[in-house]
RNA sequence: GGCGAUUUCGUCUAGGGGUUAGGACACAUGCCUCUCACGCAUGGAACACGGGUUCGAUUCCCGUAGUCGCUACCA
């Protein structure tokens, strides 16, 4: 176990690096989420230290049946793994928020008692009016004087009404005028005036749950946390949590800040959203998502095929980068050595599908052959086929570096590589189920079946009968000759015969694999078809 | 509107007071080859704009513009 020193207002303390990855569960994990926890979880394995998972479900209204087990189900896929938290132990719990009431309720009357914040009755109807009213209205040090408050009502009424069971809410009093720092990590020293801050709302009565805000931070010094990595959209509150901090009297173990930047739609402007996935035909979230309300289903990458490696690797480098020339191909582990905080670009980084691609492609024809039955056994039986584990393993290491032709956005016919798992049956189909009808038009059919072709065949199925080795090597030995001396090239003409158009493996392997009856059965077809 | 962040090839980025501004993806071309790919080689392609500071600025400072975020009893 490691510890590194860390320095707090330039006190030298030697605690053990604890961080964790806090989503609410609203709905299916973001891919820029995945991308925070990943980052949070390389900084927690490259100092030794501890990655926690806690569930802010503080907002009881927009709480998603299932979003939990998503999130979960996620990080397992992606083999992001954690060392305490909801479902994984640890001696801080519980770590989901809302069965902390008691701890946060305390944490309040501390503040409270204190003077640092007080009780307001006014309803989300009276402020909305109250904004109506009064441009750019902000609750803070200059209108909290006329609002429904503690301070600004007879201590028996606030009692009586907290008494009859009157809803209230609990707001922080910030004092205006100061500039606020937030040492970033990434960013430097950000400033913020406290006056421009408003009085946030740390608790409300009606649900006796406190908000992000107030849970936050005493979760995470509750919990130890030494480093909070998280989204740029939590900047701006940044300030408050300092505040925070300091109201509680914990500025000296406030966790160090690194504000990440945003994840960006590929085309165009804005933020990266579900609707970018569904328009451009690629996932935002890691696994498919089927919403419990609306019952509609978002892609994920899992079952668009991409392997959780490739997921990883290309989402950490969108928005980090090691500095070093060279491969990108980084795993997990070369990762952990390498990640640097402080090297995190500061600018959004729009999401390139396209290099999405390459990475699992990358990671595709890098597998060992024999791993994918698994995944290709799925596949062929979605299709109806059963196939062994030997001829999978023989047929991905023939195949798994080809390409796929398909149809973009536009509409334009185009080549790419094998890229996804899903791309296998489209690729292998010929393997396995012989071809029924040819396109005379294609462009390779055309060019390599000419009319002397089929007589050519003949000659060469009459050849192959006399092998008696079907074996690469043993049709190499009978058949290479004729070739040299009947100056027969009969490849490209042999492929349209077992697979139809112009792609599949090396032809001798091919044959190998078909078996002589089945290769002899398909040129048969081809010479009948094509005449 | 206010506040904050940010701005290097089409995209992700490296770099940094004097560089032929580097790499990766994508694109194009060539080589390899029984197809397609893989691989290899080559090529086109960028410092938002305007002022300073300086012998010299893409790099430092100040503005402007664009972009992103926040501005809830959401996180």
């Amino acid at each position: 176990m490691a510890i590194i020193p860390i320095i707090y207002n330039n006190v030298m303390a030697e605690r053990r690096v604890r961080v964790r990855f806090a989503p609410s569960p609203t709905g299916p994990l973001h891919i820029g989420g995945v991308r925070t926890a990943l980052y949070n979880y390389l900084f927690a394995r490259q100092h030794g230290g501890d990655f926690i998972f806690r569930i802010e479900d503080t907002d009881s209204g927009r709480f998603v049946p299932g979003a939990e087990e998503y999130i979960v189900e996620s990080f397992n896929w992606l083999g992001v793994k954690f060392d305490e938290g909801v479902g994984f132990g640890g001696n801080h719990g519980p770590y989901r928020q809302s069965e902390r009431r008691d701890i946060y309720r305390e944490y309040v009357k501390v503040l409270l008692d204190a003077g640092k914040a007080y009780i307001a009755f006014d309803t989300p109807e009276e402020l909305d009016a109250k904004r109506q009213e009064i441009e750019n209205f902000q609750y803070d040090a200059k209108t909290r004087g006329m609002m429904r408050n503690s301070l600004t009502m007879p201590k028996e009424e606030v009692d009586a009404l907290i008494e009859s069971g009157h809803p209230y809410v609990v707001r922080f009093l910030i004092e205006p005028g100061e500039d606020v720092h937030v040492d970033d990590i990434i960013r430097g020293d950000v400033v913020i005036n406290s006056s421009i801050l408003d009085d946030k709302v740390l608790y409300k009565s009606a649900d006796d749950l406190p908000t992000y805000h107030l849970a936050n931070i005493v979760d995470d010094h509750l919990m130890e946390v030494t480093h909070v990595i998280r989204g740029e959209e939590w900047l701006p509150s940044a300030p408050l949590h300092v505040l925070l901090y300091r109201a509680f009297g914990w500025e000296d173990t406030m966790p160090r800040f690194a504000h990440l930047s945003l994840l960006l739609k590929p085309v165009g402007n804005g933020k990266l959203s579900k609707r970018d996935g569904d328009k451009l035909g690629f996932p935002v979230f890691p696994l498919e998502w089927h919403d419990p309300k609306s019952g509609e289903v978002s892609s994920g990458y899992r079952e668009k095929g991409y392997l959780p490696e490739a997921v990883l690797n290309f989402l950490a480098l969108l928005g980090w980068n090691p500095g070093e020339e060279g491969s990108e191909m980084l795993s997990l582990d070369e990762m952990v050595k390498l990640f640097d905080l402080s090297k995190c670009s500061k600018n959004g980084a729009k999401f390139d599908f396209v290099k999405a691609a390459w990475f699992n492609h990358q990671y595709m024809i890098r597998r060992e052959d024999c791993e994918w039955a698994p995944e290709f056994g799925k596949v062929l039986a979605a299709q109806g086929i059963e196939a062994t584990a030997e001829q999978m393993t023989e047929v991905v290491r023939m195949m798994k570096m080809k390409v796929i032709e398909y149809v973009d956005a536009q509409g334009n016919k185009k080549k790419r590589n094998i890229s996804f798992v899903s791309d296998l049956w489209p690729l292998t189909r010929f393997f396995f189920v012989a071809p029924t009808e040819f396109d005379k038009e294609d462009k390779f059919v055309k060019k390599n079946w000419k009319e002397t072709t089929a007589e050519e065949m003949k000659q060469f199925a009459s050849v192959l009968e006399t092998v008696a080795d079907w074996s690469v090597e043993g049709m190499k030995a009978i058949c290479d000759p004729w070739v040299e001396e009947s100056g027969v090239k009969p490849w490209n003409a042999w492929r349209v015969c077992l697979v139809g158009e112009g792609q599949g493996p090396d032809m001798y392997e091919l044959a190998a694999f078909l078996g002589k009856e089945e290769t002899l059965r398909r040129m048969a077809f081809a010479v009948e078809a094509l005449n």
